[in-house]
RNA sequence: GGGGGUAUAGCUCAGUUGGUUAGAGCGCCUGAUUGACAUUCAGGAGGUCGAUGGUUCAAGUCCAUCUACUCCCA
């Protein structure tokens, strides 16, 4: 075996590990109905997308998920993939298209652009995939898909034209939000609302039938004027009541315009007269659409005013309304204007405003609503933490239909015809399905592609085979529902509902209503993890224009990606956003190192023997030579089995990395390791206690693996616990349940009061160590103390340990008294400890030491007094609990009288 | 306007059916290095658990109200 080096370097055994996992197909998910199964599909990020701090968070959670899944000898598939990510990709090539060769991408056609996206994205796309290779991640990339695969978009397309012939689909001229610089429609939830500074501009409209009288109107949108068609007050208004069928002057293009009354307008809200543009504003269609008003669209597709504009014709939407304020002005129909902060919805990718905009669009009628709230309600689907249910029954309460449309090239084409020249509206005019139309001269093929929400909603079922209601596939039928996804609740709406949707809506015939039975079958997956948002350190989101985000590459250079993996998982709070510093990553990394250095200890502290099973070990330990220590170690061991999976099924994330960290480096290298030494310069009971050391070691590898694979599979196979070709994560760590199953098997007996009893032991040891460095004696090896026992038990336990206590407190003589006499000690569980120094004391230090210790027991004394002379707590509080506070009293007490004493003799 | 979340040591956070003298890591201070590890070891200082009220023998933990910050939806 080959000397293991003094501090641990991740890059070399990262790599060399990664290939050969590849090499050996350890990742490959493989149908086998004989095991349990469980599948994990990674939230697809976009093609064009590189590795950020979220991402590596999300997949580390999956890549335990999975990997402890493997352990647990599961048929475990983690499958990958990219989606095509419409509005982003395309923006990007066409900003080059513009930059490199001055052209749009109607220069180019539809059929050459996409061709050029596409090359575009084999070229630039999937970094991110590979970037993920470096964090470990267990993927089985052979199955990695592509929302515009060939299969998967057929899988697309069926999904809308199922959804069409069951009469989910439909077509028609809506309000929409369109984002001028996409030059597409959005659907709600991709518009983020965001309040945002502008300007209240207070106008007057000089009324037709009565020269000289002004109604004050509020705006924060002059520049939409020209598209005014109205203004609206609210008929039970008094102010305004008798104007309503009159009419104003619109200043410009000055024209007539109605004075309607509408309820929808608030008497409160600015003056109480609305202007009313129909094209431009949701509420102001739904009022026109009641007064029957015209809708006089004034803006161009790019956000530039159109001709009906008037004079702010060709003018960019902003200027314009500076432009329209200069201009109401001149002709003094300018009251003021005044600041003013309002909510303002932005185009999700290109954060610019959206305009609401009448247009053309499909739309999706959502099915199975109740279904989908069934199935978290009554646990069928479990979300973690358990509070994102309210926002996504919420969600479902007030579910709006899905415009799925989108004015783009990139992504896939809506399977629809419409007959050459006819009413497109009309359903008999088209033609929908995967195949075109047997004669196509005759036909036109719609224009606009899909949501690329409306192909990633397809996400579990497609990436296995789901080609169409009804069939199956080996995989399909194997792996789904799945296991669990890993995601951010920021995308709860977006994709985690959809999913659930399209699962129970097209996972199957077309059934109007289902029965628990068929949502557990259809359902994508039984448990949904969400993970907190990662924050940089002032908690603000990490976005690439404040550069406050690091480079998580960088970041696996500099801590190995193991230390990266264990430090992000430790600051991690439940489904809690997460606020990231670089020095806490460092916890993770210098954890690995504590741990390469543990198994270097172990290397050099006597040779190896048969590490190969439990069994195998558990056999070379002598019951004869078990010591308190050794059954506290053992029995940590089982408890942190236990503990470690149960937390993983709870997905309680933290509580086991920091369960994993507490064991090892203050149970195992603090306490036991360092106590052992004794032992290992003994070679009657060097070889037991070796023993006991692979035994913890080969245990806490397998429970930290899922978290560490790298280096949990290079120490597995350097202290010989695996044979070549073999690895690490066929192994099960189990719930500890096969540790006590070997002990029994070889006769090891612990003894459980023994983890108390070394608590006592350190206690003492901590005690020991601060009265020396408060004697300026701390770093003596020599040091002699007086130990005055509590009882007899105390003083066996002393004496049995006598050696190790010497080491680890660095004592060369301990000796017993009966009393303390007149000098100063320090009170602990097992005794009074009087530590010998040479020279006087420094009776006036000692006093403040003992008064401060006074202090705090004086506090537990009388707390525990007051307890249990309170006549309800003795009678009603449980047997145990009354028990404990008598056993704690008298402790407190006896303490505090031996300090008292102590005090009394220093006087 | 509606609905979440959070508030515990200087900082970031644990604290799982209410029950010892409320913990960890980092930071800070003191001391330690010739044989696992300075990516280390030992010790120390530092908290009226956001505020008020309630339930209970017992509240950081449960309930109510309030305050601050934050997120989502309108």
């Amino acid at each position: 075996m080959a000397e293991i080096p003094k501090s641990y370097d991740p890059q070399g055994v990262e790599q060399r590990w990664y290939e050969q996992w590849l090499a050996a197909g350890c990742f490959k998910g493989k149908v086998d109905t004989t095991r349990e199964s469980f599948a994990v599909m990674i939230p697809p990020p976009n093609v064009t997308g590189v590795l950020h701090m979220g991402h590596l968070l999300n997949n580390t959670l999956q890549d335990i998920m999975i990997r402890r899944a493997r352990q647990e000898g599961k048929s475990a598939l983690w499958l990958p993939g990219t989606d095509h990510a419409g509005i982003a990709t395309q923006s990007r090539v066409e900003k080059e298209l513009r930059q490199k060769e001055g052209k749009t991408r109607h220069d180019l056609g539809r059929e050459k652009f996409i061709q050029v996206a596409s090359e575009w994205r084999d070229k630039h796309g999937g970094i991110i995939l590979s970037q993920l290779q470096k964090l470990g991640a267990s993927c089985d990339w052979d199955r990695k898909v592509h929302t515009l695969d060939e299969g998967y978009s057929q899988a697309v397309l069926q999904a809308f034209v199922t959804l069409y012939e069951r009469g989910y689909v439909y077509r028609g001229k809506r309000m929409v939000n369109w984002c001028p610089v996409s030059q597409t429609g959005l659907s709600d939830e991709e518009v983020i609302m965001k309040p945002t500074q502008g300007s209240l501009f207070k106008m007057r409209y000089e009324v037709v039938e009565q020269p000289g009288t002004f109604l004050e109107i509020s705006t924060t949108r002059p520049e939409t004027i020209p598209g005014d068609v109205a203004v609206a007050v609210n008929p039970e208004d008094s102010r305004y009541q008798h104007l309503i069928g009159k009419h104003v002057w619109r200043p410009f293009p000055r024209t007539q315009i109605p004075i309607v009354g509408d309820t929808a307008v608030e008497k409160d809200f600015g003056t109480g007269v609305l202007k009313v543009t129909p094209a431009h504003d949701r509420t102001d269609f739904e009022i026109g659409k009641r007064h029957n008003l015209a809708v006089l669209d004034v803006m161009n597709p790019d956000g530039t005013m159109n001709a009906d504009a008037g004079p702010l014709a060709g003018l960019e939407r902003f200027k314009a309304r500076t432009a329209a304020a200069k201009l109401l002005e001149e002709l003094g129909a300018l009251v003021k204007i005044e600041p003013y902060e309002n909510t303002v919805g932005y185009s999700e990718r290109a954060d610019v405003p959206i305009e609401p905009r009448l247009s053309e669009q499909w739309f999706i009628h959502y099915p199975k609503i109740e279904e989908a709230k069934r199935a978290v309600t009554s646990g069928m689907i479990k979300f973690h933490p358990e509070r994102w249910t309210k926002t996504y029954l919420h969600w479902l309460d007030n579910i709006q239909d899905w415009c799925v449309s989108r004015q783009l090239w990139w992504g896939h084409r809506i399977p629809v015809w419409y007959r050459k020249g006819s009413d497109r509206n009309d359903a008999k005019n088209r033609h929908v399905s995967l195949q075109p139309p047997s004669d196509p001269a005759n036909w036109e093929q719609d224009n606009d592609v899909l949501d690329t929400w409306a192909s990633s909603w397809l996400w579990c079922l497609a990436t296995i085979g789901w080609r169409k209601p009804g069939e199956t596939t080996e995989e399909l039928k194997h792996w789904y529902p799945t296991g669990a996804l890993a995601t951010g609740p920021d995308i709860i709406f977006l994709w985690v509902a959809r999913m659930i949707i399209a699962g129970l809506e097209l996972h199957g015939p077309e059934k109007k209503t289902l029965t628990d039975d068929e949502i557990r079958a259809r359902i994508p997956f039984k448990r949904v993890y969400f993970n907190g948002i990662i924050r940089d350190k002032l908690g603000r989101k990490m976005s690439k224009s404040l550069g406050n985000s690091p480079e998580p590459l960088d970041l696996i250079a500099k801590f190995g990606a193991d230390g990266l993996r264990f430090g992000l998982l430790s600051i991690a709070p439940k489904g809690q956003d997460i606020l990231f510093d670089e020095d806490r990553v460092s916890q993770g990394r210098n954890f690995c190192n504590k741990i390469w250095n543990a198994a270097r200890f172990r290397q050099m502290s006597g040779p190896m023997f048969d590490n190969s099973s439990i069994p195998s070990i558990v056999k070379r330990i002598n019951s004869a030579q078990l010591d308190d220590d050794d059954s506290a170690i053992l029995h940590g061991l089982i408890t942190l089995s236990k503990a470690t999976a149960h937390q993983l099924d709870e997905h309680e994330f933290t509580a086991y990395a920091q369960g994993l960290y507490g064991y090892f480096w203050g149970d195992f290298c603090d306490w036991y390791v360092e106590a052992s030494k004794v032992r290992l310069a003994d070679p009657v009971l060097r070889d037991h206690c070796l023993a006991v050391q692979d035994l913890v070691l080969r245990q806490f590898l397998l429970l930290l693996h899922p978290i560490a694979p790298f280096i949990t599979e290079e120490l597995w196979h350097l202290l010989g616990y695996g044979k070549e070709n073999e690895f690490i994560q066929n192994q099960n760590p189990s719930d500890g349940s096969d540790l006590i199953n070997a002990f029994q098997t070889s006769s090891v007996k612990l003894d459980v009061s023994k983890v108390a009893d070394v608590a006592l032991l350190r206690e003492f040891v901590a005690e020991v160590r601060a009265t020396k460095s408060q004697a300026n004696q701390a770093t003596k090896r020599d040091s002699i103390i007086t130990v005055i026992p509590k009882d007899t038990k105390a003083k066996t336990l002393l004496s049995h340990n006598r050696d190790k206590l010497g080491r680890l407190a660095g004592l060369s003589e301990m000796q017993f008294a009966e009393s303390s006499g007149d000098r100063p000690g320090t009170v602990c569980q097992l005794g009074t400890v009087i530590l010998e120094q040479s020279g006087t004391i420094d009776v006036a230090a000692e006093k403040i030491r003992l008064s401060k210790e006074l202090e705090k027991i004086e506090k537990a004394v009388v707390a525990g007094e007051a307890k249990l002379s309170n006549e309800t707590f003795v009678s009603k509080a449980p047997a145990n609990i009354l028990e404990g506070a008598r056993k704690q009293l008298a402790e407190a007490t006896a303490k505090r009288d031996e300090i008292v004493r102590m005090l009394k003799t220093l006087n």
